[in-house]
DNA sequence: TTTAGCACTCTCAACGTTAGAGTGCTAAAT
DNA sequence: ATTTAGCACTCTAACGTTGAGAGTGCTAAA
């Protein structure tokens, strides 16, 4: 692989950004007219020739314009796409929306999703934030309806885990805050592996409820889990390579299928980077079903305290550069919530 | 309309089994020879034509087998689908599934949608149960982290309400105690009404845990809201009439977007009736999006304690017989779950 | 009332044809 | 050495044609 020449980076990106517009094969003529090149067609077609030769570009039959390949969108994601920053008008808006919200993480998570998938016009992802290693700060059991309690576990992070208990015998309030203030004792600061090793004398409720913590800080910790939040899967439909709806349903799967999807993000991002946008084109890796499409995915969160992963998935035909920023914004915006709330 | 004549319901019967599994138009003699029917392929053909004058079947084209129309599959549903009820084998897998669950209605549900899903091939959605008229038990404070608390509040039925309060100054826990005692007396048993005319003096952190009290109040009653759970988005791209993205598209863009969804469920459910399963073909009424599409409704829950809307959607060849005898089985485990825990 | 037989209709796939889009190459121009 | 005009060549997409086959509707006989 040769390096290109200022004039072939210049088409090629012509070339991918025309494609990403069109959907259509992009023509030598064409490009000339429509961006007053300032070289004839035969030279493009030269040019095109060449970067055909290096595997950035395909015809789909012999007589046709070009089309990028994965190489091709890779080399453009990599060394020819400025960073594109949002308009500050489009920041203030979606500013201004989330300013609206309340502060609850789940209805910011949503609407983070929503704005991504309208903003992409692809499908967007997000799980919600996960802590970074669970350590209990203190926990309360409150007494709702005859056996049943409910236990809220707050973690250091500040993060709250909760869930109805089913108890042997009924309890009063004074006994669960009795045992409240006794399990907030011995358990504050402690991880899952301090829970598990603790082997004191124990009464059945006492069981009841280290069963049920133990569980908790089993599942939060392994990475990723919890909620996922999607939107804008039926912008996929509208695009034309998923005309053929088997193909928008080879992808859709994809984000259906929570075990895939787990994999999916978990193979792909570090869990303790922050700021860094993953692209993955045309599904690199093994995605078979995901050859049609691209990922763009980063992690938001504070390292410190809670991460979760957020992302795009479109056509491999997509605006690169207005994702990433967009993907980019809103984990700022993610990430910012997440330090002022927790 | 004329009434049907038995051998009539037959065929009609027959030619909607028939297509639903075909997918294909239905011919006469095909359907002699399948069923080997005591009788010619032209004494069905007359029959066909008696039934398409009713409207009860179409042709796409002069020469071609027949098709329900939408008021033949309404006919097939009110008055010749015999209830199927479930084989006891499957019963048995799907209980023993949720047996092995936690406690957790979030995880029942989404594994009600997702046993939906699979088992009718179609697009199962179902939401969060909501509180029948919304009246506080008790509400408890509990210290997170600097000017956080977070705020539980427990509802009558035992539905449980939580969300992180920024306090406008760092609160002991002790504090927070007392103010969740006091307000636990006096808002015991009340409902948003009574809140809203309480006019005690009141300090700054009264102030914002009421307000935030009536907020969550007020949500609470205006049904239906909460989460929704879907899966088998994906089942709906594998059925033929979807082959073209765009039919699938407009069915599809309904989950999507809420608002709508919330349309489709309050206008079409009953909010107090349980058991009865709603039917609506073809998208009757006026959700021209449905054109192809039938959807399949119940509430489950229990009215005195909260209840909650399960569903399907799928195309309007859909095997109602299986799919209704799912949404009832699963609407009763659900139901089941409510009732015990709550 | 049912059915065999047959003419009729319409679709679908295959085929041939053509117009046009776009390239690749060659030879001239810069 | 590079660029470009010109042109032959290739391939697709659209269109019309054709023929086979599927399925009906009708008629007349059982």
């Amino acid at each position: 692989m040769k390096e290109l020449s200022a004039r072939q980076k210049r088409i090629l990106s012509l070339i991918v950004h025309e494609y990403i517009y069109s959907a259509d094969t992009v023509a030598s003529k064409h490009l000339v007219e429509k961006y007053n090149l300032d070289m004839s067609s035969a030279t493009v077609r030269n040019e095109m020739s060449a970067l055909t030769d290096e595997g950035y570009l395909k015809q789909p039959h012999t007589s046709a314009g070009r089309v990028p390949t994965e190489a091709g969108y890779r080399y453009f994601v990599g060394q020819l796409m400025q960073d594109t920053s949002l308009p500050e008008a489009m920041r203030r808006t979606i500013n201004h929306q989330f300013s609206q919200m309340h502060n609850d993480i789940k209805q910011w998570l949503e609407l983070a999703a929503t704005v991504l998938a309208n903003e992409t016009h692809a499908a967007s992802l997000i799980t919600a934030p996960q802590p970074v290693e669970a350590r209990i700060k203190h926990i309360q059991l409150i007494a709702t309806h005859g056996r049943q309690a409910l236990a809220v576990l707050v973690m250091e992070g500040g993060q709250i885990h909760q869930h109805i208990l089913t108890l042997e015998e009924p309890t009063s309030q004074e006994q669960l805050s009795i045992l409240s203030t006794k399990f907030s004792q011995i358990f504050a600061g402690k991880n899952l592996q301090a829970l598990s090793q603790y082997h004191g004398p124990m009464s059945a409720l006492e069981k009841t409820v280290l069963a049920w913590m133990e569980d908790e800080l089993l599942r939060s910790d392994q990475l990723p889990t919890g909620e996922i939040y999607m939107d804008g899967i039926t912008n996929m439909l509208a695009e034309p390579e998923f005309a053929d709806s088997e193909e928008a349903r080879k992808a859709l799967r994809l984000l259906e299928e929570r075990s895939l999807l787990k994999d999916l993000l978990s193979q792909t991002v570090l869990p303790d980077t922050i700021g860094g946008v993953q692209v993955l084109i045309g599904g690199e890796g093994n995605w078979n079903d995901l050859r049609q499409c691209s990922v763009i995915l980063t992690r938001y969160g504070s390292p410190g305290i809670a991460t979760g992963t957020l992302g795009v998935l479109g056509p491999m035909r997509m605006a690169y550069g207005r994702s990433i920023s967009m993907v980019r914004f809103l984990s700022g915006i993610l990430s910012d919530f997440i330090v002022e709330q927790w």
